[in-house]
DNA sequence: ATGGTGGAGGGTCCA
């Protein structure tokens, strides 16, 4: 089984990239962020027709999260509990979607950017990851067979960044973000696409648009799939479906896939 | 310090 994650930037714009990844790719489970579209315009039928269930927590202009599935999914939550002042102490970010699908859980998840640091988005990101590290416990608790998968906006090491000096004062790597991520891993989390490739250098998922970040492959590591015991003990493969990136009118992420035993 | 690019939506905001 093939569970994939995809920040795909605008799912207007990005939809005959979107469909030819899906009918190329043939991911059984794939979680989308910024999709940057109201749920009533998310194009649904489109997804259908490509043989796709799809779930979908949209928001007017940014954000956005969807699961999409080739079995029914059944929700579960849409929007990260925990945030202060809200009347339904849910997020008022379109950020997190989970669901039961193919005898699993499944999040997807966009984490706040957080830029620029200091300032109160970063403090928002902070936050937000500290929610997403009470929720995720509830999940492990439980023993519920979990992937963890999205834009994270974290690049967890050194390593993980095309520069560690042009990126320093990023909020992507930031002591207090990796901090934050490292307090989500210790629960115990299997991070599958470093389990795969322990070694390997340059291995990006995100390519800006500006200064020629894609041709010089001045890349970073953000996207990630973390997975509980029972998942991570059939973990097959992890790969970044990194060509497409290269294409025309591509996002600015490419996807990162992995494979589990059924 | 600035600009470089792209998506959404009709202002700028966001990344």
């Amino acid at each position: 089984m093939r569970i994939a994650t995809f920040n795909v930037n605008g799912i207007k714009a990005r939809l005959p990239r979107l469909l030819e990844w899906l009918e190329e790719t043939k991911p059984d489970i794939a979680c989308l962020q910024e999709l940057k579209s109201v749920t009533e315009n998310v194009p649904v039928a489109d997804l259908q027709d490509a043989g796709y269930h799809a779930l979908v927590h949209g928001q007017k202009g940014f954000n956005g999260v969807a699961i999409l599935s080739r079995e029914p999914a059944e929700l579960v939550m849409a929007g990260l509990p925990g945030e202060d002042g809200l009347e339904d102490g849910k997020d008022d970010h379109a950020r997190y979607i989970e669901a039961d699908v193919s005898g699993l859980r499944v999040a997807s998840i966009y984490l706040p950017n957080g830029n620029p640091v200091p300032g109160a988005k970063f403090d928002y990101k902070l936050r937000w990851m500290d929610r997403l590290r009470e929720r995720v416990a509830h999940l492990w608790d439980a023993e519920v067979p979990t992937v963890l998968t999205g834009d994270f906006n974290v690049a967890p090491e050194p390593r993980d960044v095309f520069s560690v000096r042009a990126m320093a004062g990023d909020a992507l790597t930031q002591p207090e973000s990796r901090a934050a991520w490292r307090s989500i891993l210790s629960q115990g989390w299997l991070e599958a696409l470093r389990a795969v490739h322990p070694h390997d250098e340059e291995l990006y998922t995100f390519w800006d648009y500006q200064a020629g970040a894609w041709p010089r492959n001045a890349g970073i590591r953000i996207d990630h799939h973390l997975l509980s015991p029972t998942i991570a003990d059939r973990l097959l493969d992890a790969q970044v479906d990194k060509e497409y990136r290269g294409r025309e009118k591509a996002s600015d992420h490419a996807p990162v896939w992995i494979e589990i035993a059924d």
